[in-house]
DNA sequence: GCCCATTTGTTCGTATGTATA
DNA sequence: TTATACATACGAACAAATGGG
């Protein structure tokens, strides 16, 4: 029989590595807000926040404020997927031709061709952002999820303003 | 300056990581007793057990019930690979934004406004892979996709992969 | 052997801040 | 403005392991 002989917590993170890995939580999709997985799995909040908090760290999930938390990738290719700056160029160098690409047929493409590619692209960004997470597990250091706005404002300064 | 981390669980955790790297909590040795950690640092029990658990994580602290927790290895200090590696992480950041954005106005804005939208983010494409050369070679390592601009160049002929 | 203080580990509940829609 | 949702932080309780009386 199922050999439950750990915290509530490691089970949900298994439960939560087999819906994704069965394609219940699909890749780039969120999975159910925190109150609901704790109903879901009759545990409260806590036991929730833990078992996200350990998968975020281990690359798999990525918590986004005010709009749910998203599966970044599969475990077995959080597992596999060992990373290294190489591995992280080649993902910038793809998202850079494929930036280019959609630049050059941007006069003539129809706006509902744009939105599939963004979401290709968006794509790209959150696996480079994965790679750049197991990079500072590699040098003993914290992802700075929020706070890295050092070289922020250059890059988005332009096309957007807020009031 | 150089302590500008978010969270104070974040601040803990580097607080931690000094004092082992200083020699402050040896390699084998116990780190003081959770409540004695709050104390100190002027936290809650509940900040210094999330500090204390993520290091368990990234496998610089040990745990053992009844006795304490004890230092497992140093943290791999790369004082300039983290710098850039925060910088290059606030780029990510601003560019998953800029293109989240952009596919949420895919239906509603005019091809105009996406050649100028994509053009910035090419801009920052371009930036994180300078920085990602910069960081190349302050590792010792070759950076593997050659020139910076043989991506655009390359991918300027003719761009038609999928549909 | 037994009791007890210390310490970690887990879980519960709740409050606040911030981001998003 | 309101509502939803994540992130952080506070306090409290219990179990298990350890070690000293």
């Amino acid at each position: 029989m199922t050999k439950e002989a750990g915290p509530e917590y490691q089970k949900l993170m298994e439960d939560i590595r087999e819906r994704i890995t069965s394609g219940e939580y699909p890749v780039g999709r969120p999975i159910p807000s925190t109150p609901r997985l704790g109903a879901m799995a009759g545990v409260s909040v806590t036991v929730v926040r833990r078992a996200v908090q350990q998968l975020q760290a281990d690359g798999i999930l990525e918590g986004h404020p005010g709009k749910g938390v998203f599966v970044k990738a599969v475990p077995a290719q959080a597992e596999s997927e060992r990373l290294d700056l190489r591995t992280l160029s080649g993902q910038v160098a793809a998202l850079q031709r494929e930036v280019h690409e959609l630049t050059g047929r941007a006069a003539t493409a129809q706006p509902a061709d744009f939105a599939s590619d963004l979401a290709g692209i968006r794509e790209a960004v959150g696996r480079i952002e994965a790679n750049l997470i197991d990079l500072y597990g590699k040098t003993g250091h914290d992802y700075p999820q929020g706070s890295a706005r050092d070289g922020a404002e250059a890059a988005a300064g332009r096309g957007r303003r807020k009031r």
